[in-house]
DNA sequence: TTGTACGCGTTATCAT
DNA sequence: ATGATAACGCGTACAA
């Protein structure tokens, strides 16, 4: 075993006895060479075991980069940790892999600077971030899902305030009046919580943002319905319920939001304000694909999805 | 608005008057630059809107890769569908997201030979598959998981084949004589089933592989168990015999392989072979990052978890 | 502390 | 059909 060098096109040319281009041309251009030259050089780079044009130089020289960035709120591991997440993502990735480039996981700032890509997706990052600052900064076409809102960049999200709203107001309609509510500090979380707050102020309804949503129901006046601002945070609010000894919906209604698979199985089955993830990410995906810069701003419909997690507070 | 042509680190020292190996140090070699010109060499990079030395000149350059390529078995978008990848892709995330590493998602072939990685992981593939053959021509550092065993090259997984014996002995334990089971194609998937075939051939107990599990549960001499090879099909399962009108376990036990978050929740309870999915990702992170490119085999112990879906045959 | 010079491995152009 | 040559944008000895 010779410790070679690494193999280069050169390497190839010699052995063979042609030129680096020739080379080069059996690899991206086969129609630019005699069939049996060609054949007679691949066969030779398998010989000698190279495995085709360095990836690293063949992109900064032809200016491709076959692969899409991908920034994600929480750090990279929340990709599959969440559901929704999860189904945001394979909506993008099909369309990625159909288009026959990679998808590139980038972690941090220094990710973003770094990456070898045509294209970034941000998902539901806070505006003013580093990672948007250094999105931004790269200067390439941009999709941003959720959030933020950047002028001149592709979005596509859906109207979190009212799909909040129709869930408030489904919760109201059932004659409810107490309500607890369990929403994050992400960008989407906030507008939810603004749309729940809408609808019950508007209402005249009480509410409370509870730290322990325990503690809140064991309360003498405690809540009758719970809104959440995900359906991770509904299924852990019917978990306490139980606990607590709440029979869910006739002590205690929940609503979620987002409609993951997961709200279906619940029991009971999820009320969920649904949204539809996966052609989210399906439309992130034509939009990270596309050559177009043309600005385009999409928001897709919510629908509330009513199941057996509500009923009139007893 | 000039049209510009693209800002180079040349660009930038025209504009501060030095010369590009200053600019260059000014991102790379702080310590070899006063001070006060690096932060006006950085103000003026940032005024003309140049975000530092393009990504892929340096990764020519200086060697660096600072990315891990990921290949799985059925697809780029695979990642987020099946939860027992996940678990899996979360510890390999976590790892490398540590290491300051981007993790790419490559979708085939091509996308192999074309990824600007330090090393490939492979999850799962048949043995003989285009993306393996790809993968070691690379000649870079590899990481099987699961599947297939290679020579020479980093492992971590499971022993499929004694998990699958500990469900079936389970069952057989239990007294049941009358199987059905339930395995892909994949490679952990037959290892899975020849597990389970050679403890029931061994206690001589019959069993079947039903095309239509449904059909198989209306025969008159129907299966008392079922052996799955992954807990989704055990999901999936139980969902059938609950159409089927049979009562799990009293009419049907079920047996999954995983033990992925949702084997708890379901009702009943899913008996289950848990393997360490998050455990197997983290060393397989850790494969991946360490420069080392000692051979190493890690197989993970599995062990059997009872829980509400066996029971003795009616 | 700064600048000069030389690759890194490839692809595109243009000539032969 | 094949080959010489010039970029691509950058990192780093080494000299100044």
């Amino acid at each position: 075993m010779t410790p070679s060098r690494p193999l280069t096109l050169q390497t190839i040319a010699d052995a063979v006895g042609v030129s680096r281009t020739t080379v080069s041309n059996a690899y991206n251009r086969p129609d630019q060479l005699a069939p049996a030259l060609r054949e007679r050089i691949l066969a030779a780079a398998h010989e000698l075991g190279y495995s085709g044009p360095d990836p690293a130089a063949r992109r900064l020289r032809s200016g491709r980069r076959d692969a899409v960035g991908l920034l994600l709120t929480e750090g990279l591991s929340h990709a599959f940790t969440d559901p929704a997440a999860g189904l945001l993502l394979q909506g993008i990735a099909r369309t990625i892999e159909d288009a026959g480039l990679a998808l590139l996981l980038v972690p941090d700032r220094d990710g973003v600077l770094d990456a070898v890509v045509q294209s970034l997706c941000l998902c539901a990052l806070p505006e003013g971030h580093p990672n948007v600052e250094a999105a931004l900064a790269r200067r390439l076409p941009l999709v941003v899902v959720d959030e933020p809102r950047l002028a001149d960049h592709a979005y596509v999200g859906i109207d979190d305030r009212r799909g909040a709203r129709l869930a408030a107001e489904h919760l109201l309609a059932l004659g409810h009046r107490r309500f607890a509510l369990l929403c994050g500090e992400s960008a989407t979380q906030r507008e939810r919580r603004a749309g729940f707050r809408e609808a019950l102020d508007a209402a005249g309804a009480r509410w409370e943002e509870p730290d322990d949503l325990a503690e809140a129901l064991a309360a003498d006046d405690r809540p009758t319905a719970v809104l959440a601002g995900s359906d991770q945070r509904a299924l852990a609010a019917l978990e306490t319920a139980r606990d607590a000894g709440l029979v869910v919906p006739h002590d205690l209604s929940i609503v979620g939001f987002d409609d993951i698979p997961g709200a279906a199985w619940s029991v009971p089955a999820l009320t969920t304000v649904r949204q539809p993830l996966l052609r989210k990410g399906e439309i992130a995906g034509q939009l990270l694909t596309s050559a177009a810069t043309a600005r385009r701003e999409v928001v897709l419909p919510v629908e509330l999805v009513v199941r057996c997690s509500t009923a009139r507070p007893a």
